[in-house]
DNA sequence: CTCTAGGGTTCCTTTTTGGAACTTGAGTTT
DNA sequence: AAACTCAAGTTCCAAAAAGGAACCCTAGAG
């Protein structure tokens, strides 16, 4: 399987590995969480190449992650801001963060803390299930096919059973 | 920056890029959550070449992801399995289809359901913060560089303020 | 003595990155 | 007016990674 063919298969994550499943990609989003905007703070941050960081941006651009908006004229400059698609991958960037935090720390701990405004307390992310509130872990969930994928998702074979 | 440079950065999100952000990490990952535990199967479900899978099989084995356990001696085979570690990576898993599932999908709707065993309802991934429970918006969160790395944090500099 | 199964490794070609220099349009300095 | 600066890219070439196919090893089965 190539890469294009990824968003042709009939699952979600291969899917939305297709927009984001890039050595670059989610550092960039990363870097748009915290509030950059520009071409040059993104290259200076990021330490990527000019090459790639101008094809990444414009393909988030194309899968609707990213807009441009033009924050002057006469030399026309434009920045990119997260769309609200782009937006709901925040739940996406705090997994990845907080597993970070608690496997790849080394002595220092974790470098940031987030502090939720709401209750004020430094948090954690936790997975929680929409239904019931209660946290989702992954001998709790049981994936089915939906009816209208049947024989035909991506999962071929079940080869043997969950752990 | 380099590839292998990213796991010395202090951030937890680049860290944890240098362990699945790769292109095929995450598929291999999500497969190890349906139950797929052996080379050939992996090979068949993913179409991913042989070369790369053994790869990536022995970089997530060297990064604590994945464990070789013998399933029989004569001649010897070994199947890969999570570890508690590795099992920890499935809210990132269940983030990326949640996304999936909300703007990717097609006339046919998302491929996969999650049922929650708990409940019995389908469910999906919500984040909420550890402390007060309530779900985490990114305007709600506040990111503060810890004391141990202040001044040598990833953030070098917030260029103009977030969202 | 050959075949199959499982789990790889080797070799070679194609694609993707990394790195550095060049471009474009407009304002600023000398 | 010529030279310099800034922001946002693009171009070109070398190096690294991925794709594809064939080959290797151990051991049991026919």
């Amino acid at each position: 399987m190539r890469w294009e063919e990824l968003d042709q298969q009939p699952c979600s994550l291969a899917r939305t590995l297709s927009v984001i499943g890039d050595r670059w990609t989610l550092v960039i989003l990363r870097d748009c969480f915290l509030g950059v905007r520009r071409f040059d703070d993104f290259e200076a941050r990021l330490g990527i190449t000019r090459h790639i960081l101008s094809d990444r941006l414009k393909k988030l651009h194309d899968a609707g992650v990213l807009e441009k908006r033009p924050y002057q004229e006469r030399p026309r400059r434009e920045e990119y801001r997260l769309t609200a698609k782009g937006r709901d991958l925040y739940p996406v960037i705090l997994s990845l963060v907080h597993w970070g935090d608690r496997h790849m720390v080394d002595e220092n701990g974790p470098p940031v803390r987030h502090r939720h405004r709401n209750c004020g307390c430094y948090t954690r992310a936790v997975l929680t299930c929409s239904e019931c509130g209660q946290e989702l872990r992954p001998q709790d969930v049981e994936v089915e096919e939906s009816p209208a994928w049947a024989g035909r998702v991506m999962p071929r074979k079940r080869t043997r059973a969950p752990e």
